[in-house]
DNA sequence: CGTGTTGTTGAACTGTCTCAAGGACGGTGG
DNA sequence: CCACCGTCCTTGAGACAGTTCAACAACACG
C-alpha cells in the first residue's frame, strides 16, 4: 500500500472566498482537498487546530506501538475534529474514507473568530457538541453491544448520515474496508465478515460493487440497540441546520 | 437499595461567593452538594447546562431499557461535564461515587460568562477538552484492550488523578464498587474479580478497606497500554493549572 | 487474463460470561 | 461482645461468543 501517501498539511492550500461567508456559515481557513485514502496526521504539538468537514466521509484513527489501528470515530460534512480530542502518544490521524475537503483553522483564526463572528462559532460549538453526543453513543455500543448489535448500530448510522431513501428502504456506499469497519466496531475482521454473511443471508442487507441496500429499515434498527437514540441525534442537527 | 435517592437539582441551592470569583475563577453558579450515591439525572431536555465538578468523583451513567447500566466515564474535581455530551434517550446521569460537590451553570449563565468572563470562559474551555482527550482514551481502552490491560489502565487513571505518593508506589482510595467499575470498563464483575485476584496474587496491588495500594507503580504502567497517554494528558493538565 | 489485494469460511482454541455456591465484611440488635 | 443479617465480593465449572490460523473465493487493476 504505498499509495497511502502522508501529505504535508500545508499542500494544496487556498483560501475559502470570503464573499460566501454570510451564505454558507464558513469563514475564510485553509481548505485541504483530500484523496481517498490520504492521511492527515494530528500532530501532538499543543496548536489546537479544528478541521471542518465539508464534504466526504474521515476516519480518526489511533495507533499506539505495538498494536493494531483502531479506529476511533468516523466524521461526516458538517462535523468538526479538534486536534485536541486526540491525545498525543495515541499516533492519531484523519484519514480520508471517501475524497474529501476539509476546512481547516489555526487557533488565531478561531481567536478572530471567537471576537468576530459569533454566529460560525455558534455553528462550531454545535457541530462539536454533535459529534460528543454521538462519540457518546459509540462507545455505548462498544462497550454494552454483542457483534451483531455493534454492526446494526454502525449501519443505523452509516444510513443515516450518507444513505438515501430507496424503495422503502435505505441505501448507501460503504466507505470503508471490512478492516476498517471491524477496527472501527472492535472485533476482528474475521468475525466481522460471519456477522455480514448472517445479515445477507436473512435479508436484512444486501451489498453489491460496495453499495449496501436495507429494504427493511425498521428491521434493520430493532436490531441496533441504539437506533433510536442516533435517529433522535441525527434528526435533531437537522432541525438546527 | 431504597437509599440511592433522586434529588431535584434545585434543592439545596447557595450561591457561591462573588468575591471569590477572582481568586479561585469561579463565578456565581448553582452549588450541588451530592451524598454519596446521590443521583443527578441528566434529563433530555434541549437546555445545555454546565456541571464543574468541584469536589470529589462522579460517574457518567447509562441505562437503556432492557439494558445494564453502563458507567461511561469517571469524572473528578475539575471536570465540566456538559448535559448535551449523553444524548437523551440513554437516560443518562451523574451519580456520586463520593460525596461531591457540584456547581451548575445554566445556559444563561453561560452566555453571561461569554460576554463577560473570558478567563472563566478559557477554564471551561479548557476542562472541556481534557475530558475529551479522556473519553478518548476510555474508548481506545474499551475497544482495543483485554480485560487484564483494561483494569490496568483504569488503576492507571484512578491513581492519576486521586492518588497519592506512598513509599515509593502510589495509593488511592477506589470508590467505585466492585459492580461499578465492571460496569465502567465493559467487563462483568466475576471476571473482573478475577483479574482483581490474579492482580493481588501477584503482588501487583493490594487493597485493604477499599484502599489500593500500588507499591511498584512502573509494574502497572506496564500492563497498561495507555499508561504513557494518560500520564501525559494528565501532567499537562497540572502544567496548565 | 494473470496477479495482488480484499473478503469469506471452516475448525480449533481461548477469554469472557453465566450460574450457583460459599466467604468476607460492616452494621444492627440482643 | 457476640450473633445475626444483608450486601458485596470471590471462586469454580460449564457454556458461548469471538479470535486465530489457514485455505480458498471474489474482485479490481494493469
Amino acid at each position: 500500500m504505498s499509495d497511502r501517501m502522508t501529505t504535508p498539511i500545508s499542500a494544496q492550500v487556498r483560501s475559502a472566498n470570503p464573499e460566501s461567508a454570510n451564505i454558507t456559515p464558513v469563514i475564510p481557513g485553509v481548505l485541504l482537498p483530500l484523496r481517498k485514502q490520504q492521511r492527515v496526521p494530528l500532530s501532538q504539538k499543543p496548536s489546537d487546530h479544528i478541521f471542518l468537514v465539508m464534504t466526504g466521509v474521515l476516519m480518526v484513527e489511533a495507533r499506539l506501538p505495538e498494536r493494531n489501528r483502531q479506529v476511533l470515530e468516523i466524521l461526516f460534512p458538517g462535523d468538526a475534529y479538534h486536534t485536541q480530542d486526540a491525545p498525543g502518544r495515541l499516533g492519531a490521524a484523519l484519514i480520508a474514507s471517501t475524497p474529501a475537503e476539509l476546512q481547516r483553522y489555526r487557533p488565531e483564526a478561531l481567536e478572530a473568530i471567537e471576537r468576530n463572528n459569533p454566529e460560525f462559532r455558534k455553528r462550531l460549538e454545535s457541530a462539536t457538541s454533535h459529534r460528543s453526543a454521538r462519540r457518546t453513543l459509540h462507545l455505548a455500543s462498544m462497550s454494552g453491544a454483542s457483534g451483531e448489535e455493534r454492526l446494526a448500530d454502525f449501519l443505523v448510522e452509516m444510513g443515516l448520515y450518507i444513505g438515501r431513501e430507496a424503495q422503502g428502504g435505505r441505501s448507501f456506499d460503504i466507505p470503508l474496508s471490512r478492516e476498517e469497519i471491524a477496527d472501527y466496531l472492535a472485533l476482528n475482521p474475521d468475525t466481522l465478515s460471519r456477522i455480514f454473511s448472517r445479515f445477507k443471508s436473512s435479508g436484512l442487507i444486501a451489498i453489491s460493487r460496495g453499495r449496501a441496500t436495507v429494504p427493511d429499515w425498521s428491521a434493520l434498527t430493532r436490531l441496533s440497540p441504539l437506533a433510536a437514540a442516533q435517529t433522535d441525534l441525527h434528526d435533531q442537527v437537522r432541525a438546527t441546520a
